[in-house]
DNA sequence: TTCCGACAGTGGGGTCGCAAT
DNA sequence: ATTGCGACCCCACTATCGGAA
């Protein structure tokens, strides 16, 4: 199949807004693909490389060479010139990856160009991912949503159980299964404002968990042989040896568990999340890093336990065969309750001892992978800050020509000036990014048509955030984390705003 | 007819590895 | 040694469609 065909879909579905057309288009597709080169169209359409990454970004995509008038290049020639790029590596690898690129996109017309750019960057904005992909595959290979939807969960790859599924229907799907040593999709939680709010929505008894703030893991283990995978099902088994040897030790030998990876200070008080992220990346310096900033592991859920799959019990029965098989130093503080005041002690308590917060979950559920069901739903605590406004930046895609990203600044009284705290472009309606964007150019202070547009620190707004991080790269040495707009307050002038000093008290 | 679940889009801060400077 | 890029860790929120109620 050639690119050029993608290429024409991609349009046509950006064209349509209905979620029914989009599928249409995709399904028609996906009718007349090769098996040979289903994989590669499923991927390339649901906004993802087979090669899950190939180390081209939105740089290396700045200046493209001029392209063709005639459409010739095959999906599997396309294909085969990524892998060729993702190889590409060592000393003088960015010339010649750069010289790759330009004869790919050579190759290319320039609505492949356009398609492939965007595909790249992750950026396809053609309105369908894999929601929409799963629906166009349903269709396309004549099968329910729901079995391609638990293939999915079980293989972690959307081209490799569509693929299955055009090629084989049904059966195809049925024959996808837990496989120890290859990542399950993770299940999500959803979110709510408190614990009431959390327990009305599950309605019932239910399961209240710590929330730790480290980062996501799933341990796999068969016989003496364990593998460790993130959230993304990227393998991080060389990263967490403390991690490995917990499995190991355990007295089980067929086992896959779901839990979260934390560094913890000798005190027991987790470290901001900051110091656990970095030394879970860190490759080069681990036995070392394993001295100064130990992992430790905390588990909550079971999927395999001795050769079972527990995927489809309810969770109260998972954690039964979880808690047979772990001590209880690993588990996650746990408490069942449908009283919100119990339930709200124990969220205090979890936060006073450094905790993010908690995630209530029904006694019930099976573990529904990959979907944001209500099954989970997760509970943080949320400050806020008056700051004011001192710049913003120009936004994209549906956000084109509206003033979006918003420069945020605490007020600091020994210079009269203000001082950076991060950026937000999150919970602004589109009333409100209109009204902003005619706002900021009345009170701009030079040139409007650059990428940031500097504002005369005038306006108040309300800001949400999750905590304050030490910060390498702002002025004050900290920046809020997960900010976002709650409201402006016309009400308050800048000297009102929260100054630095206040911000600095919060910071962890 | 209204309500609500699921999805896609729009980006945030921090850190690491790697290649180039 | 420092810098820039890409990838990935954590993530919140709004708009929209279409099926459920």
């Amino acid at each position: 199949m050639l690119l050029i065909e993608l290429a024409r879909t991609s349009t046509a579905v950006a064209a349509d807004s209905a979620r029914s057309a989009k599928i249409r288009h995709l399904a028609e597709l996906l009718g007349r693909v090769e098996p040979g080169e289903a994989e590669i169209a499923i991927a390339y359409l649901s906004g993802v490389l087979p090669q899950r990454q190939v180390g081209i970004g939105w740089q290396t995509l700045r200046d493209l060479p001029p392209p063709r008038q005639v459409a010739t290049v095959t999906l599997g020639w396309v294909n085969e010139r990524l892998d060729r790029i993702k190889a590409c590596t060592g000393p003088g690898s960015q010339a010649a990856r750069k010289a790759l690129v330009a004869e790919l996109f050579g190759a290319l017309t320039a609505q492949e160009q356009s398609f492939l750019s965007r595909l790249l960057r992750g950026e396809l904005r053609q309105g369908a991912l894999d929601g929409v992909m799963i629906e166009a595959l349903a269709k396309a290979a004549d099968v329910p949503a729901p079995e391609i939807r638990r293939a999915l969960t079980l293989r972690g790859s959307l081209p490799a159980v569509g693929a299955a599924a055009l090629r084989g229907g049904v059966d195809a799907l049925r024959a996808f299964r837990l496989e120890v040593g290859r990542p399950v999709a993770p299940m999500l939680a959803q979110s709510a404002p408190d614990v009431a709010a959390a327990l009305a929505r599950i309605g019932g008894p239910a399961v209240l968990e710590w929330k730790l703030d480290g980062v996501r893991v799933q341990a796999h283990r068969s016989e003496d042989r364990v593998s460790v995978f993130t959230r993304t099902l990227e393998e991080i088994t060389a990263q967490v040896p403390e991690l490995v040897e917990a499995v190991r030790a355990l007295p089980a030998t067929d086992l896959v568990l779901d839990g979260e990876v934390i560094a913890l200070r000798p005190d027991g008080r987790p470290e901001p999340f900051q110091v656990t992220s970095g030394r879970v990346a860190n490759k080069t310096d681990v036995a070392r890093l394993r001295e100064s900033t130990p992992l430790s592991v905390f588990f909550f859920d079971a999927l395999r336990v001795d050769g079972r799959d527990l995927l489809d019990l309810p969770a109260a029965d998972r954690y039964a065969e979880l808690s047979r098989v772990v001590p209880g130093r690993l588990l996650i503080p746990r408490l069942v309750t449908a009283d919100p005041e119990e339930g709200t002690r124990f969220f205090t308590e979890a936060v006073r001892q450094g905790h993010e917060g908690l995630v209530v979950k029904s006694l019930g559920s099976p573990y529904a992978a990959g979907r944001r069901g209500a099954g989970w739903i997760k509970v943080k605590p949320r400050h806020t800050l008056d700051l004011v406004v001192l710049a913003a930046e120009w936004g994209h895609g549906r956000r084109e020509g509206k003033l979006s990203n918003l420069h945020l600044g605490a007020r600091d009284p020994e210079t009269g000036g203000f001082v950076m705290l991060g950026k937000t472009f999150k919970g602004l309606t589109d009333e409100l990014l209109e009204w902003q964007t005619r706002r900021f150019l009345e009170i701009a202070e030079g040139p409007t048509d650059n990428w940031v547009v500097t504002l005369r620190p005038e306006l108040v707004v309300e800001i949400a955030f999750d905590g304050v991080q030490r910060s390498p790269r702002y002025p004050g040495g900290m920046a809020l984390r997960f900010a976002r707009v709650l409201r402006y307050r016309p009400d308050k002038r800048p000297e009102d705003a929260d100054t630095v000093a206040t911000v600095r008290s919060l910071m962890i």
